[in-house]
DNA sequence: ACGGGTGGAACG
DNA sequence: TCGTTCCAC
């Protein structure tokens, strides 16, 4: 169970990122000495500063005494007059740029590996699972063996060595934990071979796009992956075999284990323990008796290094903070200034979200520090309007919060929390979308799983989280990346002056190509999503919206299921455009091992538009990224999600009979898309 | 010289 | 179940 070895997990952590993205802005080169510094204190050392015996937390002046070449560079700030002073009584540190330079990394990353499962972990480290990629390549070189070697056969012996073979015993460099080379005879070996490869082609695409050194760790878990790829860094790679984890674990101090950071180190610690070896050298009845029994399980499982935690899509922020630490005050009108820079920042980030991703929070949470320490309240968020928020409307509602705290005086700190977010309705025409769509009010228990009681939403209300909800937007996600993978070609129209523009040029030459795929990842990520989800977006009518959108445009795209859907034919200066959808219909999904409902003629009336829109415009964006890709599964999750969304819009939304509240399956009819 | 964000578990 | 607090990174 645990020994479960046929994973390949690759973590992913940025050398020392904040500085890696400040370097760049900046133009300067690797080797001088870097730190990135918050007000007084440095927060990120870059290596060479490192060597210069710089340490996290050093205050500016002392680091410059020690290292008088060394730079450094203050994090974004916002409030004020935009001065750009580091006086901390004025402005707020925010973080961006960095959030920026992370979702590049996670386009390139998407670009590079679209069979792999990605796990933003925080704001510059992934995890992996590419085992899937694995065992792909796994299969083809067997293949290519015997095709080569008929003789061998099955269970014949495969040269894994072979030339240009991507198993190789000494792994692209790779540092190999427990001595000596991989072992190319161990299936398990092999695998972390091919993972170690993957990775160092990861490492290197998004070095070669975005400029940035990263290390890896290669391994059969997420556990041991982490640990890894903090073993050599910066710019390295490290792989744990099997055989290597008992070593490994002997002697790795308690606080490189994740979880083991904190009080549950410090009580270890207390017990005597200071590396994981030591822990499970305790009997586990003394483990138990100071943990309880599951605590305790959990523990003894991890200090070995067994771990089967998955590695979960982490699109999309689960909630959105602005906050601000200040010297106490119980001034109003101090509060008050504050707060405007909070709901600024804020406003701007859900804008920028809500654009991309087509969503808005339900809640509002005001932490704050007075009087009787930290403490919270929260209350409804304020809804967006058509553009987006305005920092006003989050103010207020950040100051209505504020006037239920009592003991907020003397304050110390605000921090305004948006969370708990829906999704925004993408809008719009049935006639078109029901062309494409058939759907019934069988109850599909098997698909939809088990619940589905029907919430009423005048307001979008009911949170139903689940997996679904998580699976469509990864869906989504996937879809634009997929896209964008091959939505431009050479002479197409792409926002590449717009490239150029924002981001520095490499050091390198750059040719064409590059260029070109700089431009398509930057389609992707951004906050923009892709062009075409963007153009979805569009379809709510928007007049400037439609209008400064890309070129791409779907009405001119005969192959988009949104084509002749809610257009430009709302701007002025365009005659409607609608033309009858062609192609998207009759073939079935089943061509791409879906499962198909043709129950003919239903009533659309009892689906939500929305949902079918959506879930369309994803399933053709995927076809066209690769109509492989949509499995049976691509099609259950969304038909799943859309029923469930379909339940709770249902009874708010005017255009539902009676039984529309039920689970309904709502099935995806579609041609794969010629590319011309 | 622990500030600014995140996510998630625990708790009443 | 919700709102709030605590914790870990």
């Amino acid at each position: 169970m645990n020994s479960n070895h046929a994973r390949t997990i690759l973590h992913i952590d940025l050398d020392c990122f904040y500085c890696q993205v400040e370097q760049k802005r900046l133009g300067i080169s690797p080797n001088v000495p870097v730190a990135v510094q918050q007000w007084e204190g440095l927060i990120a050392i870059n290596y060479p500063a490192r060597a210069a015996g710089i340490t996290r937390h050093m205050r500016v002046h002392e680091a410059k005494a020690l290292c008088p070449e060394l730079q450094c560079v203050h994090v974004e700030t916002i409030g004020g007059d935009e001065l750009d002073t580091k006086d901390r009584t004025k402005q707020k540190a925010c973080l961006e740029r960095y959030r920026k330079a992370c979702i590049q990394i996670l386009a390139v990353l998407h670009k590079a590996a679209p069979q792999a499962i990605i796990e933003k972990a925080s704001i510059d480290e992934v995890y992996m699972d590419v085992t899937t990629m694995v065992e792909k390549e796994l299969r083809e070189r067997a293949q290519a063996d015997s095709c080569k070697n008929p003789e061998a056969g099955e269970g014949g012996a495969h040269d894994w060595e072979a030339g240009g073979s991507p198993v190789d015993a000494f792994a692209w460099g790779s540092i190999v934990l427990g001595g000596g080379p991989l072992d190319v005879g161990s299936e398990f070996e092999r695998r972390l071979s091919i993972g170690a490869n993957i990775a160092c082609r990861l490492r290197g695409a998004i070095r070669e796009q975005l400029g940035f050194t990263c290390s890896a760790g290669i391994a059969a878990n997420k556990l041991l992956a982490k640990v890894a790829s903090a073993m050599n860094k910066p710019n390295q790679q490290t792989i744990v075999p099997p055989r290597a984890v008992d070593a490994m674990m002997a002697d790795l101090p308690l606080k490189k284990l994740r979880n083991f950071g904190g009080k549950l180190g410090a009580e270890l610690s207390a017990m005597g323990c200071t590396t994981a070896g030591q822990v499970a050298a305790i009997p586990h009845g003394q483990l138990s008796a100071r943990f309880g029994e599951e605590r305790a399980a959990s523990i003894a499982r991890a200090v070995r290094g067994y771990s089967d935690e998955p590695v979960q899509v982490k699109e999309l922020a689960k909630s959105m903070l602005a906050a601000k630490s200040f010297n106490a005050t119980s001034s109003p009108a101090e509060l008050d200034r504050w707060m405007g820079i909070l709901a600024e920042e804020l406003a701007h980030r859900l804008t920028e979200d809500g654009t991309a991703h087509s969503r808005a929070p339900r809640g509002l949470t005001l932490s704050y520090r007075g009087s009787n320490g930290d403490r919270s309240k929260c209350g409804p968020a304020p809804r967006p309007a058509k553009d987006g928020y305005t920092v006003e409307v989050l103010k207020e509602a950040g100051s209505m919060l504020l006037r239920k705290c009592p003991d907020i005086y003397p304050c110390a700190r605000l921090a305004l929390q948006a969370n708990d977010f829906y999704d925004l309705p993408l809008g719009d025409d049935q006639g078109a979308i029901s062309r494409f769509f058939t759907s019934g009010a069988t109850g599909t228990r098997d698909m939809v799983g088990e619940g589905g009681a029907p919430a009423t939403l005048a307001a979008p209300k009911a949170k139903k989280t689940g997996p679904q909800q998580a699976s469509i937007a990864q869906m989504f996600k996937r879809a634009a990346a997929a896209s964008s993978c091959q939505a431009e070609e050479p002479g197409a129209p792409s926002n590449q002056a717009e490239n150029a523009a924002t981001t520095p040029a490499q050091p390198s030459a750059q040719d064409d190509a590059l260029q070109i795929a700089k431009g398509s990842e930057q389609a992707s990520q951004d906050g923009k999503t892709s062009q075409l989800v963007q153009q979805a977006l569009s379809s709510q009518g928007r007049q400037e919206d439609s209008a400064s959108y890309p070129v791409h445009d779907h009405i001119n795209d005969p192959a988009h299921p949104l084509q002749g859907v809610a257009t430009r034919a709302d701007v002025p200066g365009h005659a409607s455009m609608e033309q009858p959808p062609n192609a998207c219909t009759a073939v079935d999904a089943s061509e791409h091992g879906a499962s198909v409902d043709t129950q003919p003629d239903c009533d659309l009336a009892s689906v939500d538009i929305e949902e079918q829109k959506r879930i369309m415009h994803e399933i053709w964006m995927k076809s066209r990224g690769s109509a492989s890709r949509i499995g049976e599964d691509d099609v259950r999750n969304a038909t799943s999600a859309a029923a469930d969304r379909s339940a709770k819009r249902g009874a708010a939304g005017s255009a539902v009979k009676e039984g529309a509240g039920k689970q309904m399956r709502i099935s995806a009819m579609f041609k794969t898309p010629r590319r011309t």
